[in-house]
DNA sequence: CCAGACACGTA
DNA sequence: CGTACGTGTCTGGG
């Protein structure tokens, strides 16, 4: 232990200690899903932890070499001129690990043309003249000579970093034989082969450490080397020039300027939210509270300023009357805040910028409010959605809403969207929002009351501004806030689904899959969990023999494109069979599941996730009605069951045609594919018949099949590996298909080379409408991490024009059968297709509103397709 | 009880 | 080695 009356300076250097770190942890076991290499980070991170619980140090600072390059290399070209490349794997972990660092309020520090040691030489000599206990943590052998009463040296004596032995003079002595200061003579006389420093040919450590102690300094011995007899004094005499010049390279500099003082190095508070994001983003969990203990941090508590009380409005509790004449007096935006329960508001919490009011809900409450919710002031309400849906619940149409906190926040970080408004406060006001402790009956500490929460609202509105660009603002403004309003009535509205098709199906498909796990029982000789990937690993690579398949994290796969591959490479009966089983048992368990979720009015009620996707879409949550089957006969079926509800007509679905290769067609202003959508030609024909110099006539199936895949697949990203997998075809094929294609619609290629250009020097995307996507990875040197990220990018202003789009057109027809008093309403979003529920008499209109609305919700180079159905049921209208 | 891995449904 | 999602099951860890 350290002296306690002392402060306690611990120095790190990062790059030699993360290097080995680095190399000490497996790399699979150490990488994010997306492909980031987190090994080294990781390491470090886990040794530093346990320094800084064992240690305690006061104040610290970790080092990191610039570059390759130092004031070494100049002196002498070859030093560590034999290092092999820096591995790339290693070199993109260092950014994080220092971004870590400066979320953990350590300083990182590093210096042009100065190595890391040469850091930590410095600061340790200025911290022990400044009466500091110094703790030097380094890889490098040379911080020995740092070593004496004051500083001590932590040095990872086996491979990795998780031991460190300590090194004070006395442990050096023992070492070594001679005290630390004469460390760098004895390594000059060695030399050190990692820095392609040669020594003196046969001296080793011992030889060196008895010259040193027979001659008493360095100098000494080599003004007298003639006295050394044999061959090694032969040795040394022809190496006197490399001696030298090992004990000047391998002298740390001591008085290399910085920007900082010792005395600033005080450990700063961690930033929570900072270490939260960064660590998110790395997928460490375990360390995550680690980190926190050891900062002396309860991590629930996180370290932010609470907010001011002085400047927390207390809410007056006014009566209806007086909540009124409050907004009333308002002169700008108001904060709203609706407490629901069950759906249904019980408090509501209104605020300006230095006031707060609230008031328990009530039918008086209501009828004096109401009016103001719904007129057009401007209103600012943080996760609105479920509190509009409420109060619609309460016979309010609510309006006006003039900003969504979380929704901003989104559209501000679609990576990683804050989840809530306390999540909000702390990234844009740096405080901390009021909690009360969840786990306490009686909680010690009050939360935040709704005009509290209002207010907060408000005031990261204010902040969220100042951060979004125009464009993501109008994003926000006109597009996001209007969409939030036509999904609260739809999610409200939900849709019929019949109970007694869901149930008899399932019941067949149940009984069917019980004869089909029979059949496959027999045909492998035993029962097993056909449900197991773990389990069919055995019978199929064990008991059967097959040949293995694609390599999984924990075995091979037995997903269906395997498993139709291994049927006709080594046919079994059992994989046939298997397959059945998966289908049957996947499309009841579907079933059951939208069993389940029928609410009491004989309708499924999903939840729209406005800020579920990256790209602009929207996600479907509790169920997912995004994802119900439809490529198969048999499960039709399934959206057969979703019907016209009591009181309504029919059904009506509308999509729009090959919306994303339109965008693509607007985007890059290809002239062919222009032509193709102006032409009123079948797309796929029409490309078809360009790409393989054909009449559209002749265009055969096979000859659509693969431009068609073509096209979906530039979307995407898609190699000339990937489009040869998908068709089966040969890779040389797939080359030369692309090629054609290109050479035919030749301006697409370049638009999707330009943007992923564009999206590496801006670091972002835009859609046509101005939505932003990030992507910092594109400058990754890590292949995997930027290739995927090249991919994304270029799929995102694509994709995510397509959701602008679709929302455009959602709330235009939303609001529109509003304005005319029409009942019809839309019910479902499917990405490029709506649901719409229409009521008696008024199918010829609401399939004009439809038609019209989606028709014209963007003014492209080429029209826009819709595709509109009728029918009792959504299987049937979707014709 | 939770998280990860796998498999699979949609656009 | 094709983007964007959500859900169910199994599994291993706590």
């Amino acid at each position: 232990m350290t002296d306690s009356a002392k402060p306690t300076l611990l120095v790190v250097d990062g790059h030699s200690l993360a290097y080995r770190a680095f190399y000490a942890l497996p790399i699979d076991n150490f990488s994010t899903k997306d492909g980031q290499h987190t090994n080294g980070i990781y390491g470090f991170l886990a040794m530093l932890v346990n320094l800084i619980k064992a240690e305690r140090p006061t104040h610290m600072a970790v080092a990191f070499d610039t570059s390759r390059q130092s004031f070494r290399t100049r002196e002498y070209a070859e030093y560590k001129a034999n290092r092999s490349e820096t591995p790339a794997e290693f070199k993109g972990q260092i950014p994080l690990l220092q971004d870590c660092l400066d979320a953990m309020g350590i300083t990182v520090l590093q210096k042009e043309d100065i190595e890391a040691d040469d850091i930590l030489a410095t600061l340790a000599t200025q911290g022990a003249e400044r009466g500091y206990e110094v703790l030097v943590c380094s890889g490098d052998r040379d911080t020995i000579q740092l070593v004496n009463d004051d500083i001590t040296l932590l040095y990872p004596n086996v491979q990795g970093v998780s031991q460190l032995k300590r090194y004070d003079p006395a442990a050096v002595v023992e070492k070594y034989g001679l005290p630390p200061a004469q460390y760098p003579d004895i390594a000059a006389l060695v030399g050190e082969t990692s820095d392609n420093l040669p020594g003196v040919p046969k001296v080793g450590e011992k030889t060196a450490v008895k010259w040193l102690t027979q001659f008493g300094t360095l100098d000494e011995l080599l003004e007298r080397s003639g006295e050394i007899k044999g061959v090694v004094g032969g040795n040394l005499r022809e190496h006197l020039d490399d001696v030298r010049r090992n004990r000047a390279l391998n002298s740390l500099l001591r008085d290399v300027e910085l920007p900082v003082t010792v005395d600033e190095l005080a450990v700063r508070p961690l930033d929570a939210q900072a270490v939260r994001d960064i660590f998110a983003r790395l997928e460490f969990r375990t360390l995550l509270p680690r980190v926190f203990e050891a900062a002396g941090v309860d991590e629930a508590m996180a370290p932010v300023q609470q907010a001011p009380a002085a400047s927390m409005p207390a809410p007056a509790e006014p009566d209806a009357a007086g909540l009124l004449a409050f907004v009333e007096g308002a002169t700008g935006e108001v904060g709203v805040t609706v407490v629901t329960e069950g759906g249904l508001p019980v408090r509501i919490g209104v605020a300006t910028a230095d006031a707060a009011a609230e008031a328990t809900w009530s039918d008086e409450l209501a009828a004096a409010i109401g009016p103001w919710l719904a007129s057009a002031a401007a209103k600012v309400m943080s996760d609105a959605k479920p509190q509009v849906k409420a109060l619609r619940r309460a016979g309010i149409r609510f309006d006006a809403l003039a900003f969504d906190p979380i929704i901003a926040g989104w559209l501000v970080r679609p990576s990683f969207p804050d989840k809530t408004l306390a999540d909000l406060v702390e990234r844009y006001l740096d405080e901390k929002l009021p909690e009360a402790d969840p786990t306490q009956l009686v909680p010690e500490t009050e939360g935040a009351t709704p005009g509290q929460l209002a207010w907060f609202a408000l005031r990261v509105a204010d902040a969220l501004r100042a951060e979004m660009p125009a464009a993501v603002a109008s994003v926000l403004t006109d597009i996001e806030l209007p969409t939030l309003q036509a999904l609260a009535d739809m999610e409200l509205a939900g849709v019929a689904v019949s109970h007694d098709k869901l149930s008899e199906f399932s019941g067949e498909l149940g009984r069917r899959a019980d004869g089909i796990a029979q059949e496959a029982f027999a045909t492998i000789g035993r029962e097993v969990n056909l449900g197991s990937p773990k389990q069919l690993q055995e019978v199929l690579f064990e008991d059967l023999g097959l040949p293995k398949t694609r390599k999984t994290k924990t075995g091979y796969s037995t997903d269906a494109a395997v498993l139709a591959d291994l049927q006709e490479k080594s046919p079994h009966p059992f994989l046939d069979l298997l397959l059945q089983h998966r289908e049957a048992t996947k499309l009841r368990q579907i079933i059951e599941s939208l069993d389940g979720s029928i609410a009491a009015d004989a309708r499924i009620h999903t939840t729209y996730v406005q800020t579920g996707s990256q790209t602009g879409r929207l996600s479907s949550t509790d169920p997912n009605l995004q994802n119900i089957p439809v490529r198969t006969v048999e499960s039709r079926r399934i959206r057969a069951a979703f019907e016209v509800g009591e009181g309504y007509e029919t059904l009506l679905t509308a999509d729009y045609s090959q919306i994303e290769m339109r965008i693509m067609a607007h985007l890059s202003e290809d002239p062919g594919l222009i032509e193709a959508f102006n032409s009123g030609e079948d797309l796929h024909r029409f490309v078809g018949a360009r790409v393989f110099g054909v009449e559209p006539e002749d265009v055969t199936p096979a000859m659509r099949t693969k431009v068609k895949a073509m096209s979906y697949g530039l979307v995407y990203g898609l190699s000339a590996f990937g489009l040869s997998k998908q068709l089966r075809i040969e890779q040389s094929e797939a080359k030369q298909l692309m090629l054609e294609y290109f050479a035919r619609f030749g301006a697409v290629r370049d638009y999707l080379r330009s943007s992923v250009e564009q999206a590496r020097i801006d670091g972002y995307t835009e859609t046509i409408f101005g939505r932003r996507r990030p992507f910092p990875d594109l400058g990754s040197p890590n292949r995997v991490l930027r290739e995927n990220a090249e991919r994304a990018a270029l799929n995102a202003p694509i994709q995510g024009s397509a959701a602008d789009i679709m929302k455009i057109a959602l709330f235009r027809i939303h609001r529109e059968f509003l304005d005319a008093d029409m009942r019809s309403r839309v019910l479902l979003q499917i990405h490029d297709e709506l649901v719409v529920e229409v009521a008696p008499g008024e199918w010829d209109a609401a399939e004009r509103i439809v038609r019209d609305r989606m028709g014209d919700a963007a003014e492209l180079t080429v029209p826009l397709d819709v595709q509109i159905g009728r029918g009792e049921d959504w299987d049937e209208a979707a014709h």
